[in-house]
RNA sequence: GCGAGAGUGGCGGAACUGGAAGACGCACUGGACUUAGGAUCCAGCCCGCGCAAGCGGAUAGGGGUUCAAGUCCCCUCUCUCGCACCA
C-alpha cells in the first residue's frame, strides 16, 4: 500500500503515461468545439526559471480544465530560438549557436516535461530551423511586392554593446531593452516593414478586443499615438517656397512668432547654404548629432538652437518669423518643423526667453490677464482667443475647426492626422537570425531573391569573433551569388531579421506544424484553430510582441493565408515572481542556499534582508525549479504558484508558503488514504436516499465547492480562491465523524466528496489527482473524465442567517429557513429581545429588507 | 509632465452587481498524541476596554452620496508600471 505521498515516483509515472499514450496530442475535429490556449513560448536561454513555471502552470490549468469541459484543446509549445545570447555564448565559449541553442532546448524540454504540462509535443517548433523561417522569407517577398517592405537610409538606434540596430519599440528611455546600455544614433541602410500602412486598423481594432486588459490596450493606443491637427505651410520671406509644419494647435496660429527645425533635418543646411553662417551652423548641427539620445531626452541638455539667418511669414499675421534649428525638435515626427508659439507652449517659451524672441498672447485665461512682460511660463490651459483677428472672443477649443477651415480657404493648410508609430526596422547586423532574402546587383540594385530559390539558408560554418559587424559578411560562399535579373555578379544581404518577426506568426504555425507546402500554413487548419482563445504571458510584451503579432496577422489575412483579423481573443498578462533579496557584508548578494539560519555560510556574518524584487540571477533572489521538483514535486510548485496570488498580480515567493502547499497535498492524501479501503468499491452517492446532519452538510459543501471552483476558473481565472475553496472542502471532510464500515450510504457520500476533490484538483495537481483517482479504482483517468457538475438544489443552504441592523449597524442575527417570508422575518426581528430593547422608545421610520441577507431597521429618537 | 493601476490584520491575500470586513494559507499561541518532534490532529488569533456576555474603533488620510460604502463621487498623500521635448 502506497501510504505515503511520494511525488517524485508518482509524477514520473504519470508523465510516462501521458507521453506513451499521446494523451494531449490533438487533431482538428469539426464535431468538437475547439479551444486554443497558448502561453508565450520561451527563448531557450538554458534553464526554465520560476517565471516560466508560473506562466505555464496558469496556462496548463486552463488547458486541462477546458479539456475536461469537453473542448478540443490545442496547447502547443515551442522555442523562440534565434537571438543574441546564442551568439554571445558562441563568442565566449566557442560553441556554435545552433549547438548551444539545441542543447538548451533539450534540457528545457526535459524540465517542462517534469512539470507535467499538457503540451502536444508533436507540434513542437523551433524558429531557428529552415523549415520554419523559410516561410517568413516567403512572406517577406510577398510584402516586398505589396510595398510593405522597403529599404531606406535612416538614423537608427544603435546599441554599441549588442552591435546591432534596435527598433523604436526596443529602446526604453534611451537604453537598449536587452542590455540596458546607452543607445546612440547611427546612419545605416535598413529594411522596414510598413506597419504604418495598418496603423488605423491597429488602432480601431483595439476597441474590438474586450478580452484584453485595458492597461495593454491603453499602452498600444498611446504607442500608436494618433493626433488630429493641421499641416500648415508658411511662405518664405524671400518668396522662394515655403515651410510645412504639423500642429494640433492651429488655434494658436496668431501667436506663432518663430519657426523651429529639427537639427538633423536636411533643410537646415539647405537654408544656410552659401550664407555667412554656414560653417557655424554645420558645426552646431554636428555637435547636436553627437549627443546621445538618452542625454537629449533627459533634462541634462538645455533647449538650444541656432539662427539660420532666414525668415518665413506667419500666413495670418504676415509677421516675419525668424527660423531656428533646435535640438528638441524631432526630425521624424510630422514634418520635422514646428511653428513656435511661446506664449502657449512651455518649450517654445523657454526657447523664446533664451534667444529673446517676441511673444504674443492669443489665449486669455478666464480669471486673470496674461501679460507678455510678466509671464514666467507658458499658459497651456483653455481660454478665450485674443489678438486673433476674426476669431477674437471665441473659446480656443471651439475655434480649432473654424481656424483649420479658414487656413484651408487661404490655401495655407489642411486637416491631417499624425501618428507616433513609426515603421518597424527589421535589419539586424547579427548572425543568429533568419537571413533577409535580398541580393544586391551592381547593375540592377537591390532585388528580392526569387521565390523558387528560397529558403536562403543560414550557413553553419561561420567564424564568430565578437568584433562587430555580421559574420555573414565575411562568409564568401554565402555572400557571392548571381543577380536574378541579369545573372551578373551579386552579393547577398548579410543582415538578418529581427527575432520579433519569428514570434509574430508562430501561433499560426502551431496550428499546422507538420504542414510543409507553400505557404507553410494550412488554411484549413488555421480556420479551425485560430484565433488563439486565450493567450498568456508577461506584461513586458504589451507593446512589442503583441503589436507586431497583430500587424502580421493583418498582413497574412490580406494575403489570404489566414481568415482572422486579430490573433488573440483573450489576453492574460501574468505578474512577475518576486522574492526578498539577501546580502552579506562581505560576500554581497547571496543565493537562498548561501544563507543558513540568518547567517552567510561562507563567513557566518549576519545576513541582511533586502527589499522584495523581481527574481533575477544578478541579485540572486532566485529559486531553482529543479530543486523545488526534487524537494516537493511539481504538483506542489504548481499549486503554490496558483495559490499565492491571483495570476495578473505579482507573486511574492515564500518558502513557508511552499511548505504550506505541500502540507495541504499531504493532508489531502492522508484523508483519502484513510478512507481508501472503505470507499474503493463503493459508488458515489446517487441521491436516491434522504440525508441529514453531517452527511447532508458534507454533500452540500461538496456541491457548493464544485460551483465555486467552476465559477472561479471560468469567469476570472482566480485560481487562488478556487484552491482555498477546495481546502475548505478538505477541512470539512476532516470534520465529519468517521462512519462505520457498514454504513454504505455514509461511505457513498464520502466517496462523492473524494471523487469531486480529485476532479477539482486534477487541472492544478494532475499527477497527485491521477494517482489517488486510480487507487480508488477509477478506470478512466481524470484527464479524460468530465468536469464534475453541481446540483443547484443540493448546493442551496436550507438555513440562512439574516443580519438585523439598526441604523446600518449590526445588532443581531437570526437563523431562518431559506424561503422564509419577509413578513415573518420582520416579526421575528421585532420579537428579538435585544432588538426590542434597542428600538424601545424610538420611532421606526422604515425597514429595508434585502432578501436572504439582512433587515435594516431605521429609527429615530422619540 | 501625460497616461494606467494599486493602497485591507504580523505577512500573502478574501469580500461577484453597495448589504455580516478579514474566507483560505503562512506566522504565532495553547492543547492532544508522543522517548522526542520542526510530523500529525484539535482550538485560539484585527485593535482598545472588560472575567464575561458585550461595547467602541478599524479597509492610506479627509470630505460627500446612501437606510447601508473596502466597493460609488470629490480632494490629498504614498507606491508601482508605461510613455516621455510627439508640437
Amino acid at each position: 500500500m502506497n501510504a505515503k505521498y511520494t511525488p517524485q515516483q508518482i509524477e514520473e509515472k504519470w508523465q510516462r503515461h501521458w507521453e506513451a499514450g499521446k494523451t494531449f496530442s490533438v487533431k482538428e475535429d469539426s464535431q468538437k468545439k475547439k479551444y486554443y490556449l497558448l502561453e508565450m513560448f520561451p527563448y531557450p536561454s538554458g534553464k526554465i526559471h520560476i517565471g516560466h513555471v508560473r506562466n505555464y502552470t496558469i496556462g496548463d490549468v486552463v488547458a486541462r480544465y477546458k479539456r475536461m469541459r469537453g473542448f478540443n484543446v490545442l496547447h502547443p509549445m515551442g522555442w523562440d530560438a534565434f537571438g543574441m545570447p546564442a551568439e554571445n555564448a558562441a563568442i565566449a565559449h566557442g560553441i556554435h549557436p545552433s549547438v548551444w541553442t539545441n542543447e538548451n532546448i533539450a534540457h528545457m524540454k526535459k524540465q517542462l516535461k517534469r512539470m507535467g504540462f499538457s503540451y502536444d509535443w508533436d507540434r513542437e517548433i523551433s524558429t531557428c530551423e529552415p523549415e520554419y523561417y523559410r516561410w517568413e522569407q516567403l512572406f517577406f517577398l510577398w510584402m516586398y511586392e505589396k510595398d510593405l517592405v522597403y529599404k531606406k537610409t535612416s538614423m537608427v538606434n544603435w546599441c554599441p554593446d549588442c552591435q546591432t540596430v534596435l527598433a523604436n519599440e526596443q529602446v526604453e528611455a534611451g537604453l537598449c531593452w536587452r542590455c540596458s546600455n546607452e543607445v546612440s544614433p547611427r546612419e545605416l541602410d535598413q529594411w522596414f516593414f510598413r506597419i504604418t500602412a495598418y496603423v488605423e486598423e491597429l488602432l480601431e481594432h483595439c476597441d474590438r478586443l474586450p478580452g484584453w486588459p485595458d492597461r495593454v490596450l491603453t499602452m498600444q493606443k498611446n504607442w500608436i499615438g494618433k493626433s488630429h491637427g493641421c499641416e500648415l505651410s508658411f511662405p518664405m520671406a524671400d518668396g522662394k517656397g515655403d515651410i510645412k509644419v504639423f500642429t494640433t494647435r492651429q488655434d494658436t496660429i496668431f501667436g506663432a512668432t518663430f519657426m523651429l527645425i529639427a537639427a538633423e533635418h536636411p533643410l537646415v543646411m539647405e537654408l544656410v547654404k552659401g550664407k555667412e553662417r554656414e560653417d557655424e551652423v554645420r558645426e552646431w548641427v554636428d555637435k547636436i548629432k553627437k549627443h546621445d539620445k538618452v542625454m537629449r531626452i533627459s533634462d541634462y541638455y538645455e533647449k538650444e538652437g541656432i539662427f539660420l539667418d532666414t525668415y518665413c511669414l506667419n500666413p495670418v499675421t504676415k509677421n516675419k518669423m525668424p527660423i531656428y534649428a533646435a535640438n528638441f525638435v524631432l526630425a521624424d515626427y510630422g514634418t520635422g518643423c514646428v511653428m513656435a508659439v511661446p506664449t502657449h507652449d512651455q518649450r517654445d517659451f523657454e526657447f523664446a526667453k533664451k534667444y529673446n524672441l517676441p511673444l504674443i498672447v492669443v489665449i486669455q485665461p478666464p480669471k486673470k490677464v496674461l501679460n507678455v512682460h510678466t509671464m514666467t511660463e507658458a499658459y497651456v490651459e483653455e481660454g478665450i482667443l485674443v489678438n486673433s483677428g476674426p476669431f477674437n472672443g471665441m473659446e480656443n477649443m471651439k475655434a480649432l475647426d473654424k481656424i483649420a477651415e479658414y487656413l484651408e480657404s487661404l490655401g495655407r493648410g489642411k486637416k491631417t492626422i499624425q501618428y507616433r508609430l513609426r515603421d518597424w526596422g527589421i535589419s539586424r547586423q547579427r548572425y543568429w537570425g533568419a537571413p533577409i532574402p535580398v541580393v544586391y546587383c551592381e547593375k540592377c540594385g537591390a532585388l528580392p531573391v526569387p521565390e523558387q530559390d528560397l529558403p536562403v539558408i543560414l550557413p553553419r560554418d561561420v567564424e564568430l569573433t565578437g568584433e562587430g559587424g555580421s559574420p555573414l559578411a565575411k562568409h564568401e560562399s554565402f555572400v557571392k551569388t548571381s543577380c536574378p535579373n541579369c545573372n551578373g555578379p551579386a552579393r547577398r544581404e548579410t543582415d538578418t531579421m529581427d527575432t520579433f518577426v519569428e514570434s509574430s506568426w508562430y501561433f499560426d504555425k502551431f496550428c499546422c506544424a507538420a504542414f510543409n507546402d507553400k505557404p507553410g500554413l494550412d488554411r484549413k487548419a488555421l480556420d479551425y484553430w485560430m484565433p488563439v482563445d486565450q493567450y498568456i504571458g508577461g506584461i513586458e510584451h504589451a507593446i512589442l510582441h503583441l503589436l507586431y503579432s497583430r500587424f502580421f496577422t493583418k498582413v497574412l489575412r490580406d494575403f489570404g493565408v489566414i481568415g482572422v483579423d486579430e490573433p488573440f481573443t483573450n489576453l492574460l498578462t501574468q505578474g512577475m515572481v518576486c522574492k526578498e533579496t539577501m546580502k552579506c557584508r562581505q560576500h554581497g548578494y547571496l543565493f537562498p542556499d548561501e544563507a543558513k539560519e540568518g547567517r552567510c555560510i561562507h563567513c557566518q556574518e549576519e545576513v541582511v534582508i533586502g527589499k522584495t524584487e523581481k527574481m533575477s540571477k544578478s541579485i540572486k533572489n532566485v529559486v531553482d525549479p529543479d530543486y523545488l521538483i526534487e524537494r516537493y514535486g511539481a504538483d506542489t510548485a504548481r499549486i503554490f504558484c496558483l495559490f499565492a496570488s491571483p495570476p495578473e498580480k505579482d507573486l511574492e515567493w515564500s518558502d513557508q508558503g511552499v511548505e504550506g502547499s505541500y502540507r495541504f497535498l499531504n493532508r489531502t492524501w492522508r484523508i483519502v488514504m484513510d478512507y481508501l479501503d472503505d470507499i474503493r468499491d463503493i459508488a458515489p452517492f446517487d441521491g436516491s436516499s434522504v440525508l441529514d446532519g453531517d452527511l447532508k452538510n458534507l454533500r452540500r459543501k461538496t456541491h457548493q465547492t464544485i460551483r465555486k471552483v467552476t465559477r472561479d476558473i471560468d469567469d476570472r481565472f482566480h485560481f487562488n480562491t478556487a484552491i482555498s475553496a477546495v481546502m475548505e472542502l478538505v477541512n470539512a471532510l476532516y470534520q465529519v465523524p468517521r462512519p462505520a464500515k457498514e454504513d454504505l450510504t455514509a461511505l457513498s457520500v464520502i466517496r462523492e466528496t473524494v471523487d469531486s476533490l480529485m476532479l477539482l484538483l486534477a487541472p492544478t495537481v494532475p499527477h497527485f489527482s491521477e494517482e489517488l483517482w486510480e487507487m480508488m479504482g477509477n478506470k478512466v483517468n481524470t484527464a479524460d473524465s468530465p468536469w464534475p457538475e453541481y446540483d443547484p438544489t443540493v448546493a442551496t443552504e436550507e438555513e440562512i442567517t439574516i443580519v438585523i441592523q439598526i441604523n446600518g449597524k449590526v445588532r443581531g442575527r437570526i437563523s431562518v429557513p431559506i424561503d422564509e417570508e419577509e413578513e415573518s422575518i420582520k416579526s421575528l426581528a421585532r420579537a428579538d429581545e435585544k432588538i426590542v430593547k434597542m428600538i424601545e422608545g424610538k420611532t421606526v421610520i422604515k425597514e429595508i429588507y434585502v432578501p436572504r441577507k439582512l433587515l435594516n431597521i431605521v429609527v429615530k429618537e422619540g
